[in-house]
DNA sequence: GTCTATAGGCAGATAGAC
DNA sequence: GTCTATCTGCCTATAGAC
């Protein structure tokens, strides 16, 4: 049973995932429906050909992109709240995870997928679905946990809370990427935080 | 110098104008990227042809639509304060705006574009700038009145709080929608709308 | 696994008749 | 103003050689 790192999820080749990286960063700056097959092989000096050996269809490369984007987001929730204890602190965490994919002039993935959800294949809508409930679940979650330590405070209930919170979050990089400007990103998410960590 | 009904701003034939009611939908609903003349050829039973008549290209008809919808707005914003005069209610009649759009299972049209900014031709880009600019404007000053006349409470400067407000009233139609949830709309936009109204 | 070659469709756009 | 007809290009996808 000498198995070498344990292949931890569904474990690609080296050329899927580097066609998965592309592909991400293409669909979060321009859109699932602004990407080809074209643009990803032609980036990585290979021919489309390979790409459908890979994954079969743009529905299939697109639903292993959410997954694994799903996937990281929620061992990104699991190491915040395993490097800090306190809610405030894993609020600002959570707002950091943001942060840091517009700084990199990407849209969350799953928030440019939500704009173009009616033209999603039906798999894709599910997922993207699900990442905002797991989204929603774990800030309940933190936000309960700091109103019973009396860290937060906030009158409508932890779910709803959570919700203007995500909805907050992917509101400000919707309308800070535009304007070119991370600072927009910063104060609408100081502002929503402060909502709770003040009385 | 008899006008019939005094031409507002640029006239369009009543086919330019349906040509644009169908087009505003589609971008709405799927994307600027994800509609085609061919879509809005078919619903309104004319050729492609025929729209390459009133509007030579997809730029032409992404301005026109754009900007359209941001006059739109603007009267819609100068109806408010025409019929409102405390500051909550105006801002009440401005989330009001946004639910309206909602409720038709539609997205902010510069939500949309915001999402596609990348890829959209650059003067519609600049109008969508100006669109979030113009409403940010407009709530700062609704803002200002209220926190002069001591209707509303809020830490940060009218500009920034103004940010926050578009910000999250976007995101949560963005979020929304895939959940087919306007609930989910409206228990944002009262949070959103509660953090500035309440002490 | 990756290639060449190609199929089949739809995109945006234009010319010219009516 | 609207039509038919057509162009060119890109899209997703497949077949089959290597």
């Amino acid at each position: 049973m000498a198995s070498k790192v344990k292949a931890s999820q569904q474990d690609r080749g080296e050329t899927a995932t580097r066609i998965l990286d592309v592909a991400e960063r293409l669909v979060q700056v321009r859109g699932f429906n602004a990407f080809s097959y074209a643009d990803v092989a032609s980036e990585l000096n290979i021919t489309k050909a390979a790409l459908h050996y890979h994954f079969p269809g743009k529905a299939e490369l697109g639903q292993a992109l959410v997954t694994r984007y799903a996937a990281r987001f929620a061992e990104a929730l699991a190491a915040v709240e395993a490097g800090l204890d306190d809610a405030p602190s894993r609020l600002d965490a959570y707002a950091q995870l943001y942060l840091d994919v517009l700084r990199d002039e990407r849209m969350c993935l799953c928030g440019m997928l939500a704009s173009e959800y009616p033209t999603l294949p039906p798999p894709m809508q599910d997922a993207v679905v699900r990442f905002f409930e797991d989204n929603e679940t774990w800030l309940a979650r933190v936000l309960r946990q700091g109103k019973d330590d009396g860290t937060l405070h906030f009158a409508p209930s932890p779910t709803e809370t959570a919700r203007m919170i995500v909805s907050g979050l992917e509101g400000a990089m919707l309308v800070a990427r535009p304007h070119g400007d991370v600072a927009r990103f910063s104060s609408v998410a100081s502002q929503l935080l402060a909502g709770v960590t003040s009385a």
